[in-house]
DNA sequence: ACGGTGACATACTGGTTGGTATGTCCCGTG
DNA sequence: CACGGGACATACCAACCAGTATGTCACCGT
């Protein structure tokens, strides 16, 4: 296995180059209609090259999903173990996941886009690991209707699904060469799901 | 043109029910992963019968979205015209649309998931027709605040992209099988939006 | 020096796809 | 009753596509 560990070519290794080719091109005209051939060209590479690398198209598109679960899930953690109040872990959290995902829009597109194309399995498999992300952010506004610092007149589940479908559908819309930046977007998704749970 | 005036026969006609199967086979499988062969084959007829009334495949799925967004429009404009201060109306509205998601979810999953597939002019048709959508519901909203009943430290069109982002991701976890039904979810929903719009 | 293995390149195939050209039937109109 | 046109049915095609079989070659441990 390639561990991508480069040592004597300065650019990306091909199964990255691979990866970053398929993420702009799946994102740009949709899964379905991108050839491997046209992948494989992008890329630099030969049809052989890729299918050393990866067992399938399929493949491929898992992989973009296994890079991004797990950027997410890294991220998230670091904010909830980090320090503050719930209120502002909270917002931290909505806000960090909001700038990750104006920085990722490519990934966004195809995460929300293409999960049908996957196979059934790898689908359960990412559903799974998304309510595990789920979950942890749930546990953030359990703990503060446990405390008293937000209201409980509505399911945690639902708010979390409320708020995440507000943030995936960022890559329906947001364009970074508009005048709002991600940090900002962040800063009002943030500010709107905490003004939704304050308690009266 | 046949308008849709049916006269002997009782069963929907030919170009209702290849909508009909469109719709259904597009939400399950995806716009590409669906063949012409196979969708005449659900609906019961050929081909020929098909190019005859649309004019390609795009053709097709361009008519789902026209009878979404009419569909839409319309409700939406019931309820902004309808009586009651401006919290009952944004209530009302945004209950609603979540109702009139879910109960056309295979619709949703079509609209957002299908739109790059369309001829670039008709992706320009389709988001300006969405546009003027977003800009009615913003309306109201924007009512509310000069009224002083909302705030207005983030503005109206970030709050209904926010919104109409958690009713798209809808489609992508709500099982109508579910313990939730719309009402319930929609009188939630509308909770979540107008909380986070109270003053304080 | 040699055998093997990983990393690709080249060439090819069987199956599918959207779209079209052409034909047929039926029904209202003059 | 001729006939023109709408509503389909049938047959067909050129393009494409994911995947594979096979070949090549550099390198590496022995």
């Amino acid at each position: 296995m390639t561990q991508s560990v480069e040592s004597k070519t300065v650019s990306p290794s091909v199964p990255d180059r691979l990866l970053a080719e398929a993420t702009r091109l799946f994102a740009q005209r949709g899964f379905d209609r991108v050839s491997v051939q046209e992948l494989v060209e992008a890329a630099g590479v030969t049809k052989g090259a890729m299918y050393h690398y990866f067992t399938s198209k399929d493949d491929l598109l898992f992989a973009v999903y296994q890079r991004v679960l797990k950027l997410q899930m890294s991220r998230l953690r670091q904010v909830v173990e980090g320090g503050g109040d719930v209120t502002e872990r909270l917002h931290a959290a909505a806000a960090d996941v909001v700038r990750t995902t104006v920085d990722n829009l490519d990934d966004m597109v195809i995460f929300f886009r293409s999960l049908h194309m996957l196979s059934p399995g790898r689908q359960r498999e990412v559903r799974r690991e998304r309510r595990k992300y789920h979950e942890l952010f749930r546990s953030l506004i359990e703990e503060g209707m446990s405390e008293g610092v937000f209201h409980d007149k509505i399911p945690a589940d639902i708010v979390v699904n409320y708020f995440f479908g507000a943030v995936h559908h960022l890559s329906m819309w947001y364009r970074s060469d508009g005048e709002l930046s991600g940090a900002q977007l962040g800063a009002h998704y943030a500010d709107l799901l905490l003004a939704s749970l304050r308690t009266d």
